[in-house]
DNA sequence: CGGCGTCATGAATCGTGATTCACTTCTATA
DNA sequence: TATAGAAGTGAATCACGATTCATGACGCCG
């Protein structure tokens, strides 16, 4: 029995791998998917090409969890400007407020995880972000529709929708920096809550 | 002066010109962008791939032309659901109606003109197809706001966000034919109406 | 220490599909 | 009809980046 991994070396793995997953973030962030090619991944972690492949079997299997990764970010930080018990209104003004600040603050990671033309796999998976701010806002919604807070409606696909219009509307500013953070903020505020069919803009 | 091109030419090339983006446009609606290689198209065409070459210098160059006539289409279609006079509410609930049912017979070509990943480059030229709806819905909605028929509202942006909403709130359906029509027409035009503060759903 | 796997490496391989080009077939004139 | 060029052809070329793999280095156990 010559050989069995002990747990430091079963902890430099799994660093290892957290770093290829880090990487892979940050390449995003700096050239957008079009720039994360394996290679570029491996080289910013700071390993070789070939290494990359014994931590993930394949391409889309790292850029799912990569993807993964940037949801659970992402809606984390969503969740932590409000609680539960609070208005849906608020809540829902405060996540729009926090999505498009954090994706003005990043956008080119922002364009990659929304809309960057990606390999269909791979699209697959980021589908996972998307649906994980849509849970998100659907939950929000149903509990502001038993409350009597909202006007009856369907949950899920008005928190698609809801979600695609962020996204869309996002994607001019996100290229060009042009309005300002504060207009934009308002302006899409003010769309959200009308579609909700909550007239008071902001709580 | 041995050579030069006839009228009679001229006119049998421009009809293999559009014969091209004609069976472009057919490939997307069948297989999808991912289908659609040069060669898969020649070949629906009935000419040799080089052939294309002489009508359009690159593939990127092709789709600029297959995603510009696609979304003139599209766009006229919706024009002639409804004249300029219209009140701003009904114009809206009759774009969005047909937007879904044009998408839901034709999901394949549906999802390639919306959503399905592309090249880079081509993707630029995608934008035209959500830009001309959204200059559609901008227009009626600038108009609405002058009329005093809607509150004031950053028509652009507006515009942007509506065409998101349907476009992400269509893919699920796209994808699994799942929900009837009738309803997701109901619920879109709804939240559409909803958002530009519009509380009469139904003109 | 000695030897058995693992791990890491990165250059070479592979697959895919756009693009090219040497050649053939037409078209339009004299 | 003969000829200069244009149009059509499709197999070969090319580019690109994911994936593989032969090789060397290292960690683990007796």
């Amino acid at each position: 029995m010559p050989y069995r991994p002990t747990d430091r070396t079963r902890a430099r793995l799994a660093a290892v791998r957290e770093r290829i997953v880090d990487a892979a973030l940050d390449q995003l962030a700096e050239g957008g998917y079009a720039s994360a090619s394996m290679a570029a991944v491996a080289r910013r972690a700071g390993i070789a090409t070939g290494t990359v492949y014994r931590h993930f079997p394949s391409k889309v299997d790292l850029f799912a969890e990569v993807f993964r990764k940037a949801s659970q970010r992402e809606v984390d930080a969503l969740r932590a400007t409000t609680a539960r018990g609070e208005p849906a209104a608020t809540r829902l003004a405060a996540w729009v407020e926090t999505f498009v600040r954090r994706a003005l603050a990043e956008p080119v990671r922002a364009y990659a995880l929304i809309a960057e033309p990606v390999d269909p796999a791979v699209e697959a998976e980021r589908l996972t972000f998307r649906r994980a701010y849509a849970d998100l806002f659907a939950r929000a919604l149903a509990d502001g529709v038993d409350t009597g807070e909202l006007p009856p409606l369907d949950a899920d696909l008005t928190a698609a929708a809801i979600v695609g219009a962020l996204a869309e509307a996002l994607l001019g500013p996100l290229q060009h920096r042009d309005a300002g953070a504060d207009a934009l903020v308002d302006a899409l505020q003010t769309f959200v809550l009308r579609s909700v069919g909550t007239a008071n803009a902001h709580a």
